[in-house]
DNA sequence: CGACCCATGTAAGCAGTTACATGATTGC
DNA sequence: GCAATCATGTAACTGCTTACATGGGTCG
């Protein structure tokens, strides 16, 4: 019943790469995936804690420097499952778009207030764009010097070129969108004379 | 604390065009705006008794042909809330990718079995893009006989378009993947030999 | 001395999903 | 007679979010 918790796979995804902390985690997920996945503490650390009774992961707490920390590591269990769960085709997402909703049911505000969203988003997915470019071109570069041909560099570049292919739809659908209002709320005038 | 409801909104919408029934909302979810937006019965039902209290809709009773039947209408209250609602710029959704955090962590499974989802996920945007692009014939025929040319039909064709740039970017994102994952697995078996 | 990063966690609570329960009508 | 569609809801449950609580170290 209800959906599957895809924060253990997370988790255990990032472990896999090398033991870390809770707090280790959340960082990892803000610095490196945050473009297509977050996570927050209230469910990291719960969750850690499953999965450690799962025997899926191991702690091992550390003191340093008088700081606390719970490092976390996947065990061969832990990795089995996970390849088992990369294995499986996933499911198709359907999220909810809260600006496509909006964008349905605009017809009872402004069109130039519809052109003004659309506008801020754009730009705002330009923006966003700009930094992807700019990681893109530091892993294009890192790869000539071939300081990061470690295995698996390519999926984690192909979720950054995701992402901008992504970005790059979305400013082009604004365009075409902007386009198309300007024309129709034209034409709704001209007859409106 | 915790996330809006959003569903209000969304029936808030619906309700807008014309009155229905919790039954009538969830088809025109199904059926109309089904590729950005869900709802279910288990939400539906109890989200609009709460939207009655609030007086943001009104429900009437009928009977047609002995089957009981109750028709929500929106009120001046609940128009003004949609408004509002309308009015603000919608916050960026950051959706959770499920695909794009199992390719990250792809190293670990055979490459052909990445390229093998990828084929499949390809195709499957390809076929919901054929339905997306025969929808929008059907609109565009609609246009020249100028039989839809009430207001709003531009913002529920845009939403359409979304569809289809997103789609299409989908598949020439999965081309590329491909290309990308035979190119390093290949290089991989050189260095190999 | 205040801001910011490191570091760990809990509590409350809503949103949304799935399964269950029920029953009439229509059409093959 | 059986499947599909119309029609309304409830119950149970989980996933995830936000706010709260706490405390040490470092740097300007």
């Amino acid at each position: 019943m209800a959906k599957e918790n895809k924060t253990k796979y997370a988790i255990l995804g990032v472990l896999s790469l090398k033991p870390a902390s809770g707090y280790d985690i959340k960082k990892f997920c803000d610095e490196t995936i945050a473009h297509f996945w977050q996570e927050n503490y209230g469910h990291i650390y719960p969750v850690l804690k499953q999965l450690e009774e799962e025997q899926w992961v191991e702690k091992k707490t550390e003191i340093s420097e008088g700081k606390l920390k719970h490092v976390y590591s996947i065990t061969a269990r832990g990795r089995e499952r996970l390849v088992e769960w990369l294995s499986v085709q996933p499911e198709v997402t359907k999220p909810r778009y809260e600006f496509l909703l909006k964008m349905f049911f605009s017809k009872d505000i402004p069109a130039q207030m519809v052109i003004q969203r659309l506008n801020e988003s754009k730009i705002l997915c330009q923006s966003i764009l700009k930094q992807y470019e700019s990681m893109e071109q530091k892993i294009k570069m890192g790869l000539a010097n071939k300081t990061c041909l470690e295995s698996g560099w390519a999926y984690r570049y192909s979720t950054l070129r995701y992402g901008i292919l992504d970005l790059k739809a979305k400013i082009a659908w604004c365009d075409e969108t902007i386009a198309l209002i300007n024309r129709v709320s034209n034409q709704d005038e001209e007859e409106g004379l």
